[in-house]
DNA sequence: TGGCTTTACG
DNA sequence: CGTA
DNA sequence: GCCA
C-alpha cells in the first residue's frame, strides 16, 4: 500500500531517452506541434521520464533546443525566466508557447495536444511540482499546483492524521499571533488534503509545495499544554486570542473559573458560554434544512421575491458544520434593502410551527441578531425531535443581486480557497477580489460577474465546482 | 527579508 | 478587539 | 513556515 511514490531517479537517464524503448515509442502523431522541456527546476531525469512518456503518446519531444520548437514546457519556472532562457540561447519567445507543465501532463493523458487556457500559461510565480502516482504498477503524472485554488480539492481526505496534526500547528500559531506561520501551515495542510491517496513515507513529501523542513519534522507535544486552554477560552463565540491571552494571565484557565470571576462579558460572550456546549456540537445536514426552512419561510414573509441560498460548508458537499451560513438576495436591485431589519422584526415577533413541533424563538436571538446590520450571527433554539431545544449558530448574509456571485463565492469558502483565491487575484492578476466585488488595480475599474464561472474566468483560474473547495 | 485575503461593522 |  |  504505497500508492504515491516520489520520482524515482531513474536509471535510464538522459542518454536512454527518445531511443531506449522504442518499440513504445509511436510516430509523430502532431507534426504542427514541437515540444521541447526546459530542463531547469525539472531535473535530468524527470525531464527525461516525462520526454519519453510523451514520445510513447505520439508527440514530437526535442532532446536539443531549437528554432522549430513551437511549445516550451517549464516546471516551477516563471515567463520571465523562461523568457530570459530563450534569449540566452539566441531565441525569443516569438510565435512560441511558454507553458506550465500541466499543459503536458494533461495532454498525456487526453493522448492530444490540450487546448491552450489561461491557466496553462506560464504564471509569474511558479506552477506546480509533478508527482507521481503509482497505482498497480501504472504511472500518472499528478500536478499540485501551488495555490489552493488551482486545485480540486474534495472532502475525500486520505491524509487525515497529518492534516490534523498540522491544522492543530496552524491553530497554536493562529492563538499565538503569528498568522504568517499559520497560513503556512494551512497550506501545507491542504496539500496534503488534495493528494489522492495516503503518504506512507515522510519522503514522498519533501517535493511537494508548501512543506517545508518543519511541517515534516515530527510534532513535539510539550509546550501544548497551555495551547490546550487558549482552545477552551477560544472556543467561546465572541472570545479571541487576546482575551483568552489576558485571561489566562488573569488565572483563568477553564469554562468554570470564568464563570466564577466575576469577568464582564459582551453579549456574544455571555451567549458563547451559557451555550458553549451546544454550540461547539456538531450540525447536522438535516438540522440546516429544518433552519433554512424556518428562515426562507420567515424571507418570503418578508419578501415574496427574495432568494436564500445555502452556503457555507454544506453547499461543499459536507454533512455537517459548526454553523450555518444564509445568502439571500431579490432579483430587483435595490429591494434587497431593508430586507434585514424586517426580517429580525419577523423572527423576533413570530412563533412558527415546523413540522410537528413548535420552533420557539428565544431570547438567544434578540441578543446576537443586532450583531451587524447587513449581516448577522445568532444563536437560534429548535428542535431535535428529543423535546430538548439546543442552540445553533446562524450566519444571514443579505446582498445586492449585482454583488450576489462574489458573496456566493465569498461565503462558500473554504476558508483558505477563499485566502488562495484573493492572493491569486493580487499577487498573479493584479486585482482585488472581495465577497462584494472584483477590482482590476491596473484598469482601475471594478469587475462585473454574474456567476461563479464568470469570477474565475476573469482570474484565468478553472472553474473549481463547490464541492471541489474544501482546501 | 517581507508577505502571508479581505474589509465592513459592533 | 472580535465576527464572517 | 514557506516562498519569491
Amino acid at each position: 500500500m504505497v500508492p504515491l511514490k516520489r520520482r524515482k531517479v531513474a536509471n535510464s537517464g538522459t542518454l536512454n531517452a527518445g531511443t531506449h524503448n522504442s518499440a513504445a515509442t509511436q510516430p509523430n502523431k502532431f507534426p504542427q506541434v514541437i515540444l521541447f522541456l526546459l530542463e531547469r527546476k525539472m531535473g535530468a531525469s524527470r525531464r527525461a521520464f516525462l520526454s519519453q512518456l510523451g514520445r510513447r503518446k505520439g508527440f514530437q519531444v526535442e532532446e536539443l533546443f531549437s528554432k522549430n520548437v513551437t511549445h516550451v514546457i517549464c516546471e516551477s519556472n516563471t515567463a520571465q525566466e523562461a523568457r530570459m532562457w530563450l534569449e540566452a540561447q539566441g531565441a525569443g519567445q516569438a510565435g512560441r508557447h511558454l507553458l506550465d507543465v500541466s499543459w503536458y501532463t494533461e495532454s498525456m493523458r487526453d493522448g492530444h495536444p490540450v487546448e491552450i487556457l489561461d491557466r496553462h500559461k506560464l504564471q509569474q510565480t511558479p506552477g506546480g511540482t509533478v508527482h507521481l502516482l503509482m497505482n498497480d504498477s501504472e504511472v500518472t503524472p499528478f500536478s499540485v499546483p501551488g495555490y489552493a485554488c488551482q486545485r480540486r480539492c474534495t472532502l475525500e481526505n486520505h491524509n487525515a492524521v497529518l492534516t490534523d496534526a498540522l491544522s492543530l500547528l496552524a491553530e497554536n500559531a493562529e492563538l499565538s499571533d503569528e498568522d504568517g506561520r499559520g497560513v503556512a501551515f494551512r497550506r501545507a495542510a491542504a496539500v496534503l488534503k488534495a493528494l489522492p491517496s495516503a503518504v506512507t513515507n515522510m519522503s514522498q513529501l519533501t517535493g511537494l509545495p508548501c512543506l517545508g523542513g518543519h511541517s515534516l519534522r515530527v510534532i513535539k507535544v510539550s509546550g501544548w499544554v497551555s495551547f490546550a486552554v487558549l482552545q477552551v477560552l477560544t472556543g467561546i463565540f465572541g472570545v479571541g486570542s487576546k482575551t483568552a491571552d489576558r485571561w489566562i494571565r488573569e488565572g483563568i484557565h477553564n469554562l468554570q473559573q470564568l464563570r466564577d470571576s466575576g469577568q464582564t462579558l459582551n453579549r456574544a460572550q455571555q451567549a458563547g458560554l451559557e451555550h458553549y456546549d451546544d454550540i461547539k456540537q456538531p450540525v447536522s445536514l438535516a438540522e440546516a434544512e429544518a433552519i433554512r426552512g424556518i428562515v426562507g419561510r420567515a424571507v418570503a414573509s418578508v419578501s415574496p421575491e427574495a432568494q436564500i441560498v445555502l452556503t457555507g460548508g454544506f453547499r461543499r458537499g459536507k454533512l455537517t458544520g459548526h454553523d450555518v451560513d444564509f445568502l439571500i438576495t431579490h432579483p430587483e436591485e435595490g429591494s434587497e434593502v431593508g430586507l434585514m431589519p424586517k426580517l429580525v422584526s419577523w423572527l423576533e415577533s413570530r412563533v412558527s410551527c415546523h413540522l410537528q413541533n413548535v420552533l420557539l424563538i428565544c431570547d438567544v436571538i434578540f441578543l446576537l441578531m443586532f450583531a451587524l446590520f447587513c449581516r448577522f450571527s445568532l444563536c437560534c433554539f429548535i428542535d431535535k425531535q428529543t423535546r430538548r431545544w439546543r442552540a445553533v449558530r446562524v450566519d444571514l448574509v443579505v446582498s445586492p443581486i449585482s454583488q450576489f456571485a462574489f458573496a456566493l463565492l465569498g461565503w462558500t469558502g473554504s476558508k483558505l480557497f477563499e485566502r488562495e483565491l484573493r492572493r491569486w487575484a493580487g499577487h498573479e492578476k493584479g486585482m482585488s477580489l472581495s465577497s462584494h466585488a472584483l477590482y482590476d488595480n491596473k484598469q482601475g475599474r471594478y469587475i462585473r460577474a454574474s456567476s461563479e464561472e464568470e469570477i474565475f474566468a476573469h482570474l484565468g483560474l478553472e472553474f473549481i465546482p463547490p464541492n471541489e473547495r474544501n482546501a
